[in-house]
DNA sequence: TTGACTGCAAAGTGTTTGCAGCGTC
DNA sequence: GACGCTGCAAACACTTTGCAGTCAA
């Protein structure tokens, strides 16, 4: 997977000044395999001696959100908000409710039914968020 | 639609306990629409001078949710959960982002997509929530 | 140099919890 | 009469906001 994202590129290109702080929740972002929370973000980057305020998380998560480049997602466990680079496109993900991991689905498995969705209910649709959730294998072991 | 959920016999049936409360907020539910947030239940029932504390709300709907009498989901718009009696079976929602108003989709567009996930991720699948978000044909017009 | 960004602290919002009293069965 | 339910108030967790100082361009 060429999960390799350039914080500075993807900065640039949309016109965003460039600080260490975006530069490093960027990086965060996009080495994730699953959404993270702001917390989430928080901690790791803390744990590698890089601190940057919770709301300053918060604010650039929302400018990001503006400008399409991050998804929002709500975890089904604990109340609370996660994100995801839309850089690699639309995704949805798969929660343990055991273990509380999330996996990447492949593809989106509405992606064949919005459009008669919208046409059923007159209704334009422009956006749509997806949790599914049960046991993963790992957790059905067990 | 035959709309009328008798709340009495259904708490019986579950072997629920009979309240004034308990009787009163899922009348509320039963003659909504659209999934209603706790805060929405608790102003509708104030309306008709028939007030329930918050806790109380929300330690119902938590034990309605256990029993699998009620769905929850999460408001895409103001970070807050909502419900819906399942009493007429698995459903989801239309939310118009201009003007916040849920409209109930027919059917469950995931329901012939769920086994191959299952299958192809190797999970098993106890559950899901769909939101669905756009505009509405009336704030189209506008 | 200037406007945008950041950190801090405080406030806001939705939800949960402990406890004493009340009501249903 | 016993047990579970309710209301109240306080605590909680996540998120947002105001403001003053800092930094990228």
């Amino acid at each position: 997977m060429t999960n390799k994202v350039q914080a500075g590129d993807l900065l640039r290109r949309h016109g965003i000044k460039k600080t260490r702080q975006r530069e490093a929740v960027l990086r965060i972002l996009a080495e994730a395999e699953a959404p993270l929370s702001v917390d989430n973000i928080h901690v790791t980057l803390r744990r590698e001696d890089n601190t940057v305020n919770l709301s300053t998380i918060y604010r650039m998560l929302e400018m990001l959100l503006e400008k399409g480049l991050v998804e929002q997602m709500h975890h089904p466990l604990g109340n609370r908000f996660t994100y995801a680079l839309s850089a690699y496109g639309h995704s949805h993900h798969l929660t343990c409710t055991r273990c509380g991991v999330s996996t990447r689905m492949n593809g989106c498995p509405l992606a064949s039914a919005l459009g008669l969705l919208e046409a059923n209910h007159n209704f334009r649709i422009t956006g749509h968020r997806l949790e599914v959730f049960g046991e993963c294998a790992t957790c059905r072991v067990k």
